[in-house]
DNA sequence: CAAGGGACTGTTCAAGCGTACAGTCAGGTG
DNA sequence: CACCTGACTGTACGCTTGAACAGTCCCTTG
């Protein structure tokens, strides 16, 4: 799998965009400056501002253009493999790699709200599929575990700087993305919880929620 | 279970510390302003600096508050129940709830890396635990798969706006806390792999590792 | 009562920010 | 040739920011 690359992409602009990109991913969207963006474009800043219009002008054609890369990756990854949404997640992270310091940034800044929507999306469809094979019917609906699920998945790349010093192996690494994907197949293959773990946890769940706890701030 | 507060925290200083978690997690640690804090807190902004000496002195200070809190409520639900550290994610949510999206922000931005490194710490010893009890012997070491699913746990907490809006209802209320658990409960005792398909993802990884992938940026 | 120290305020300063704009240059078109 | 359009630059403006400081108030202590 290729890194995808716009064939049209040695202009200013497209260099103006991924420096922002970097930038914003580096250091958020309120960190980062245009002067500082534009010197790692190698164009003057008066430039960033005829592309762009403003900052949130920038903002906005980043998260669009990181939009059509997800879908980009994703129908490529979809139409090699039938192994479902997750096994895209695994093996999509490759493509990604630049954009993920982005990404993560974006997420979690609140922003780029149809990104999440479109995987969550995505997810549902894979888990509606998913639970025709399941032995117990599952007594909360896709759309819940579907967001759930898909936030899980993309918390390996937003916090993948504690993940690597954690690890003990930066995951951007070869060795690090050896290990990673490996223990990602683990948690994936292998419940957490017991059945009747579970069941004891609702249980208290449901007991507590009769009986709402007393007192809170003083 | 009760907010945790710390008896003499009605001073200012306290109020200083309330309103900076409340900025810093609002709008990160670059967007929110010493001015910004200093009103919310009511007091003026030269105060701020003579209690805290300067903007990443203050964020400093959050964070080992933070970071105790952190111990306390853990020390207290580990206590209560033997669940291990799942038990506690899923419990302790409420506990923290005030936190939260300080701690998103925190975490995501790559600061608070004691923070993370001792929830893995807790998540690996209770995998260690959890691990005597497996059929097939984990082929990844506890520690990594420790620190992924840390991060995968965390990720409820800082993507909770996505959440909500996927799910169509606010995680901080109380139906939406309901759904949440649940849909936790439903993930974390389910394995969305199955044994046969991690197997067959593994094997299509050792092959593509055996046979690197051609080409990259041009 | 006097003295001292910490809590607290209002104002000021230099720096850096996003934005705005006038103007240069190259290439295509009548 | 004259004209125009769009890429591109350099400079300047207004504003907000974190930081600094001198000074006031109040409570405690001797």
């Amino acid at each position: 799998m290729t890194t995808p690359v716009d064939p049209e992409d040695l202009t200013a602009r497209a260099r103006i965009r991924d420096a922002a990109i970097l930038h914003f991913g580096e250091r958020g969207y309120e960190g980062a400056t245009l002067r500082g963006i534009a010197e790692t474009a190698g164009v003057s800043l008066g430039l960033v501002r005829h592309h762009f219009g403003s900052k949130q002008g920038l903002r906005e054609a980043c998260d669009e253009y990181l939009f059509t890369m997800i879908r980009r990756v994703n129908d490529q990854t979809r139409a090699g493999m039938a192994s479902g949404a997750l096994g895209s997640v695994i093996t999509a992270r490759g493509a990604l790699r630049s954009y993920q310091r982005y990404m993560a940034r974006t997420l979690a800044e609140g922003s780029a709200a149809a990104l999440f929507d479109e995987l969550a999306r995505l997810s549902e469809e894979w888990l509606a599929e998913a639970d025709k094979d399941r032995p117990d019917p599952p007594r909360v609906e896709a759309r819940a575990r579907a967001a759930v699920g898909t936030a899980m998945a993309l918390s390996v790349g937003i916090l993948h700087e504690h993940i690597s010093r954690a690890m003990g192996v930066d995951v951007f690494s070869p060795e690090g993305d050896r290990l990673l994907a490996r223990a990602l197949i683990d948690i994936y293959s292998h419940p957490v919880l017991g059945r009747e773990d579970a069941e004891r946890i609702l249980a208290a769940l449901d007991e507590a929620e009769s009986t709402p706890p007393q007192g809170g701030s003083p």
